[in-house]
DNA sequence: ATATATCATCGTAATATTGCGATACAAAAC
DNA sequence: GTTTTGTATCGCAATATTACGATGATATAT
């Protein structure tokens, strides 16, 4: 298959498993480090940064503004891409509040 | 291809990457979720809370397993699941050391 | 021994992801 | 108007993921 049935799990673990999907890759990992550092902010000097083509590197920049975690302002020709802070905080606390779920008392 | 160039990639952000990986999917957000609250632990108990069938969970629980964010112990017939408190944790302090790395003062 | 209960794995099918070269596009510079 | 610069998109190929029925494996219960 390789299509996940979201329509049966709530909107809180598909808007989860989307938001994780923003760091499940070590590319996208990497572009937003340096985004959330400022060490880069250009669509160009990104690509620079990144052993991989131009091409793949705006793939990759299309998933993250899927998401809504980053957004792009174009700077003709350039386009400047920053974290949406807004977002970066919905997933902050995302993770906060299932890494909060666990309690060290158990059974297993 | 689908084949990440992990080569390329330091290890923190391929780790990163594969702990993103567990939760990138609602089913495992769902089955971490029950784990960390403790309120299924048995695979078929996990079976029964999930709208998928005993294989689909069972490959999801495989995955997390190769993360290593949750340990299984037999008890046989049945197999108990839970969180691996140190990967958890791990998780914990990665995304959280991302997620501090923004500032908000920045150019665009 | 046979049956039962629980879970893992196999095999298969469908869709998704990753990567890149080539090309299209948009705005500025000349 | 042509060229240059920077980015997006298309088309393709290869691999990965998701899902499930069927089957296998394992240990208890009868």
């Amino acid at each position: 298959m390789g299509l996940s049935k979201s329509e049966v799990f709530s909107d809180a673990d598909n808007r989860m498993a989307d938001l994780a999907k923003a760091f499940a890759h070590p590319a996208r990992v990497a572009i937003l480090r340096l985004l959330a550092q400022r060490k880069a902010c250009v669509c160009g000097d990104l690509v620079d940064e990144l052993p991989l083509s131009q091409a793949t590197v705006s793939q990759h920049l299309k998933e993250l503004k899927r998401i809504g975690i980053i957004q792009g302002s174009i700077d003709p020709p350039r386009v400047c891409y920053c974290i949406n802070e807004q977002v970066w905080e919905e997933a902050e606390e995302a993770f906060g509040g299932v890494f909060a779920l666990f309690s060290k008392v158990g059974c297993c």
